[in-house]
DNA sequence: AACCTCCAAGAAAACGTTTTCAAGACAATA
DNA sequence: TATTGTCTTGAAAACGTTTTCTTGGAGGTT
């Protein structure tokens, strides 16, 4: 590989002075400046950005830690971020830890030992590497979660207000005449989990619901898992005319036990269900459904981190909190009360 | 941060004796690699990729350059690698190129620039970096090239047999009754463009279908542009029994097309989608469609790649070519022929 | 002619590792 | 005792940049 001595040799001068041409710094003439940039190109230079990173302590990688990149959520959101990212020169270190929070601890001290110069994510549900959070933001390294976040960590952070987003959809419900509805839920240590779940119970305790524990369950936020809760509920004796999912895998498990069972949607049960992807609008019939504003939360959480790595800027944590909207469609029925 | 510098200080001892008892190497006693590990404990101490990287030459990074990471085929390609890969320690730099060659060829200098040990790489479609990638591969990168190939290009390889996957589609039409068959392909310029539009061509020829060039239309890929050609096709007077789709975008616009126009599937058109995505088993009817082995994809070509890189393989490139599968379901009616 | 001022240019140090090589300690053998 | 061998340790160079500081020359002013 060609590199700045190169330049230097052939053209009879310093490095430091090919590196000034090179970097537009001043202290070089115009004329020599000229001919450092022809060599260069004319050799095929590319700078060894290991070298460069080790002086200016400055990588230009962003470091982002998921739990699933085949999660249409998280796949838009890393989109948006690197749309605003990739403007600024930098780019993208993608972890995928699953929910295991070892895993989540090694990507960790890699990102820092690759140099990164920040960090984005969606911590893991259990929250046990909490500590390793915090003793990455006390050694001043720039972290911005998102999606979930660690209650007692002090950081910039952007989600939306998943209590809201449930308690709307409960209300929304119950506006069309249900009185009976079950939810499958996500994990339970987990912010986003938890959060919906308190929703969901707030509201139907609010809205004088009918309470039935049998049919609130959890499916960890995996389709297999989401089937056979929601297959558990709909074959009660008594069930619920309504089902709320909390994730889009969550809403694909409802959907098929309710058709294994045979139930007709909305005729025989209503389904509503989490996040917005392109299928659901073409489904027979179109799926009502929770939709977070992806493009913003990955927008929102990359210029966050910028402001902090760019600017120095160092005020107190910023929160950002985003409302999710409730898009209406066909998968809802009307249900007649006797006594209104 | 704490470096070697620092532990062997306090220890009083070398760095290079540090260096050997953190990496394993022989040369230092039992009783000074315990006291160094401890002391690396105790401080926390982290390497510094930078600086091994510089003096190794390896950094433990794969560039992975596609277009679009929204695309739940990339994602699920890309999961898979990450599975091999993470196994050996290396991690992943995922670069969105969208259609954009322009954006290829600045994500592949940085992706040599941040001295990646290889790349992996669906090459956008018009190939305008031909002579790039040619130029990385002289000069030692190694380069495994999937999904999309450019055809001048001697590196690994692995692809489906796009051909071979839509003619059995239409074949299996043609089995079914169909002799009026409809298709929207994707990037003509590109290789699975190309070659899945050729598959149809061939058999349709083959086998005496009415080849009927208006139920011919490229979207791009994309899901709007494929729903206004579909819309296109079906409205024609005389319109095809059955449309082929040949990805997932155009599988959406076709379903969308056809929803608008208010035709039953399969009873006024049969469909088959292409990528075998969660929804399409629930949807009702269930969609009929072809399936890529994402996994065995992403897991070929991250073991590619990793071949040449730790054992230094440089025998010629080796091709892996896998077969798609026609996952029967039920959007493809019977159609009664007349003269049987 | 003497003295400043300005600016281009380069020498050298530094970033944090790894690696080579020489030195020294000790044990074993002749 | 002298010689050889083995093994631990450290000094120093190197990877490719950036940056600081010094130098020296050109040009301008008294």
């Amino acid at each position: 590989m060609v590199s700045i001595k190169d330049i230097a040799k052939s053209l009879g001068v310093s490095t430091a002075t090919v590196s000034k041409a090179l970097n537009n710094k001043i202290g070089v003439s115009k004329e020599i400046r000229l001919r450092v940039l022809n060599k260069a190109k004319e050799l095929g230079y590319i700078t060894n950005n290991l070298a460069r990173g080790m002086k200016t302590s400055k990588t230009f990688t962003i470091g982002v830690l998921i739990s699933d990149i085949t999660n249409p959520f998280f796949s838009e959101v890393i989109l948006s971020m690197e749309r605003v990212l990739y403007a600024k020169k930098y780019n993208l270190i993608i972890c995928n830890v699953g929910e295991n929070s070892e895993r989540e601890r090694e990507y960790l001290e890699l990102l820092v030992s690759k140099k990164v110069d920040g960090i984005i994510a969606a911590p893991t549900a259990d929250g046990q590497n909490m500590s390793v959070y915090r003793n990455l933001i006390r050694h001043g390294m720039k972290i911005v979660l998102f999606d979930r976040l660690i209650s007692k960590i002090e950081t910039d952070f952007v989600v939306i207000d998943n209590k809201a987003a449930i308690y709307d959809v409960v209300r929304y419900l119950a506006k069309m005449g249900h009185r009976k509805i079950g939810v499958i839920y996500g994990i339970e240590s987990s912010y986003t989990g938890c959060e919906r779940l308190k929703g969901f119970r707030e509201a139907v305790k609010d809205l004088g619901l009918e309470s039935h524990e049998e049919w609130i369950k959890s499916g960890y936020f995996m389709e297999s898992e989401s089937h056979k809760c929601a297959l558990d509920i709909l074959k009660e004796k008594e069930r619920p005319t309504a089902m709320i999912a909390t994730n889009d895998f969550t809403t694909l498990g409802i959907m098929r036990a309710a058709k294994e069972i045979g139930l007709k949607i909305p005729r025989d049960l209503s389904v509503i269900g989490f996040d917005d992807l392109e299928w659901m609008s073409i489904y027979s019939p179109p799926i009502t459904t929770i939709s977070q504003p992806t493009d913003v939360i990955g927008m929102s959480a990359a210029t966050l981190l910028l402001d902090r790595i760019e600017n120095n800027d160092t005020r107190r944590p910023r929160h950002v909190i985003l409302k999710a909207t409730l898009i209406e469609r066909e998968s809802v029925s009307k249900i007649q009360t006797r006594n209104v």
